[in-house]
DNA sequence: ATTGACAGCTAATTCAAATTAGCCTATAAT
DNA sequence: ATTATAGGCTAATTTGAATTAGCTGTCAAT
């Protein structure tokens, strides 16, 4: 298998439980399952493999943010997803966003290294709010917005609609990222909190 | 002044900036004004330092805890203070509990660097959800539980309305924590937020 | 005034982690 | 077949942070 990249990966693994200032080269070594020096042939210090990881999470995040604009930016082009959103959609939309940033092994490492690090550059801070903050709320937002002009949901302020549905589901999640044994515990509050809040909001349908 | 507080004061401002294994006994002891070695009169290593922060900490968190079971636990009995809770009382409520998490000095750093360490020890896993969550749901919970009863509020589930009205708080909080210059619009949407939540869940006065 | 403990300093010392040197093997291209 | 390269290893070496040793001045108590 590819020992660059296999380096990234249990690298990642490791900056994500600990922190940069914590690991040991040794430690990815071993995690590779070669000796500390080989690593060298591959990068040319700790702080590059750092680098390496950070380039790579920009990537994904532009490859992201790319596709989004791509499809989802437009909702009203988009309209047919979205024709028939019930309770239950949100439920699903919900629970998915929750069980994908949650589940998915990469953005679970990602989300905690970043996490651990945002206080310590400035990028890295400004990565942080981005992807955890501005680009979920405009999301959101922009689908609430859509819910309201289709009379689906009262007239309200989006964006702070969109604040309130997703902070719960957000902190849910820190939760369970630090105590999985709470997962149960956090999907079934996630759920009341997404039934109530469409209940909440609901339009005055007929 | 007492050089053995200032040490705990300056290696928590470090910590809270970098993460333990990020920072140096040189430049704890600069901090403080004195030369490395003469941290050691005062503790015996670098860790020692680490656990007396914690240490006070726990103090702390206890102190708290055990005042607002104190004062606060039995809503009923403080019922004076709530008999008036208008849309900007919980404005005001919601405000104060931002601001005095995002600028008690104390509190701030604390607060980092526990979100820095959260991952690396169990102990301070659940010292973060208890404070961060655990707490201000239960204690807003039973608020919100007590306003239900007086019927400023409208029947629902107290314990997800708790959730919808902290996340939002705190997730603004944690977008000031790693941008300070944010703050502004912050406080913006948490205004809204808030006087959207009070309107949203107001009770059927007449 | 002497003593002792406290709290600082400089100058070692220790120690572990990061990195470099230099050697070895496999394999793929010429 | 030869050679070059990639990628591994062991054994240094370097580096720099943590800690210890041991000296000094201050001040409070005897």
């Amino acid at each position: 298998m590819d020992t660059k990249k296999k380096i990234l990966d249990v690298a990642l693994t490791l900056f994500s439980e600990k922190g940069y200032g914590n690991v040991y080269v040794g430690q990815i070594a071993e995690g590779v399952g070669i000796k500390a020096p080989s690593l060298y042939k591959h990068y040319k210090s700790k702080q590059d493999i750092f680098n390496a990881i950070l380039d790579e999470m920009r990537e994904r995040y532009n490859q992201k943010a790319a596709d989004l604009n791509m499809n989802g930016s437009d909702y009203l082009a988009d309209s047919e997803l979205y024709k028939n959103v019930s309770e239950d959609e949100l439920v699903k939309m919900g629970i998915g966003l929750f069980s994908f940033f949650l589940h998915d092994e990469y953005e679970c490492k990602f989300r905690k290294m970043l996490t651990i690090e945002q206080f310590s550059d400035r990028e890295l801070s400004k990565l942080f709010s981005d992807q955890y903050f501005d680009e979920p709320l405009k999301y959101q937002s922009g689908l609430l917005h859509f819910l309201i002009m289709q009379g689906k949901m009262k007239e309200d302020d989006a964006d702070i609609m969109a604040l309130q549905f997703f902070a719960p589901i957000y902190l849910l999640m820190t939760v369970c990222d630090r105590q999985p044994k709470r997962e149960k515990e956090c999907l079934r509050k996630l759920e009341k909190h997404v039934r109530q809040f469409s209940r909440i909001y609901k339009g005055d349908d007929k």
